[in-house]
DNA sequence: CGGTGCATGTAAGGCGTTACATGATTCA
DNA sequence: TGAATCATGTAACGCCTTACATGCACCG
């Protein structure tokens, strides 16, 4: 019940389609709130149903016709009511950290290749949040931007986008190496010539 | 699907009755696994039934007796062959996120007030890691259990419950700060006197 | 001519959340 | 006496995930 102000924050910064906003998802919103395109298709005829959005088709010629979406102001207040009352804790589901944690009790070198795949995957993640910064300021230097520049809110999010990403990039590659340096030392132990 | 393994793994650290892993999960494993109550009961009852943990009932005289659960081999196993395929990548849904984000098209304060409230829950659960953290490697210090210390799988989940923590606590309270200034910085231009 | 991208949708089944229910003991 | 802690469970509903389906345009 909570999708639905993901999707009209989402919308804030111009109109989208559902197929525009599966590929947003994916790559910046998914940072603090993750849905699949078939949550969204879902999710956009249910606001439109409820005057929180509307839609308005396009007519492509090269491509297939599509609708893009706007917060209509019952959107915007619908946001307002949900800032006003405390967010839920956020929730986390990581099945990499759950192998890491089971990782006393089963073979290692697979729990450690996955991490220097995520550790890539995350130096992927933060070139590109780096780039979206750069493109949102513009001219502006970072602090200049922060104190003055506009749109706010969504560099913000980027910024804690990238932080993470950053975090688990570090985590990742550290954690890995450890593993690897304790998986020599206690081969070395059975035999120490 | 996977909440399964997320069970298994906090099991592999001792006896538990779904009441004491609903707050085990509550307040360590919620870094990298969200799961309320019932749905612990509901899991581990179908973890026994396939085999993947065994239950044992304790009598207690001061208190309602419990079912405390074990891993079994088949469940150790069935965890080999989850970290043997590729993790999916993690999911995220942070409320307080979806707000900044729409920070530019609603009212400040009520985001603001939420991120200094978010800001003191972080501090708390960083003083609790850094005793879990303290607790768990006992005498010897941080670099010396990475090294050789046992078990290590929570210890490094731990410390990366400690790190996204730090993280977020430096987040709230510096958004928190730019929004106030920038509130302020808005409301002097209508009047420079 | 086959794959990729654009664009949207239905349907089934599994998973997650919330509310409700029970009942004993300890502490203020 | 009332609230909190311990301890477990059922049931309903809604959300999420996955698979399947369609069809055009473009590129190699």
């Amino acid at each position: 019940m909570a999708l639905r102000h993901a999707v009209l924050a989402a919308l804030l910064d111009g109109e989208y389609s559902g197929y525009q906003l599966a590929k947003i998802f994916d790559l910046s919103v998914s940072n603090y709130w993750h849905a699949v395109p078939q949550q969204l298709y879902a999710e956009l005829t249910k606001l439109e149903s409820e005057g929180l959005i509307t839609g308005r088709r396009i007519i492509q010629h090269d491509r297939p016709n599509k609708r893009v979406f706007t917060v209509t102001q019952a959107g915007i207040d619908e946001l307002e009511r949900f800032a006003a009352v405390p967010a839920k804790p956020g929730i986390i589901r990581e099945n990499l950290l759950v192998m890491v944690q089971a990782v006393d009790h089963i073979s290692t070198p697979a729990v450690i290749a996955q991490l220097e795949d995520r550790a890539l995957a995350s130096a992927a993640k933060i070139a590109i949040f780096e780039r979206t910064l750069e493109h949102l300021r513009g001219d502006l230097d970072e602090e200049t931007y922060l104190r003055t520049g506009s749109p706010i809110g969504p560099y913000l999010t980027c910024l804690r986008g990238l932080r993470f990403e950053q975090e688990n990039r570090e985590w990742f590659e550290s954690t890995a190496q450890l593993l690897r340096d304790r998986a020599i030392a206690h081969a070395e132990e059975g035999k120490p010539s």
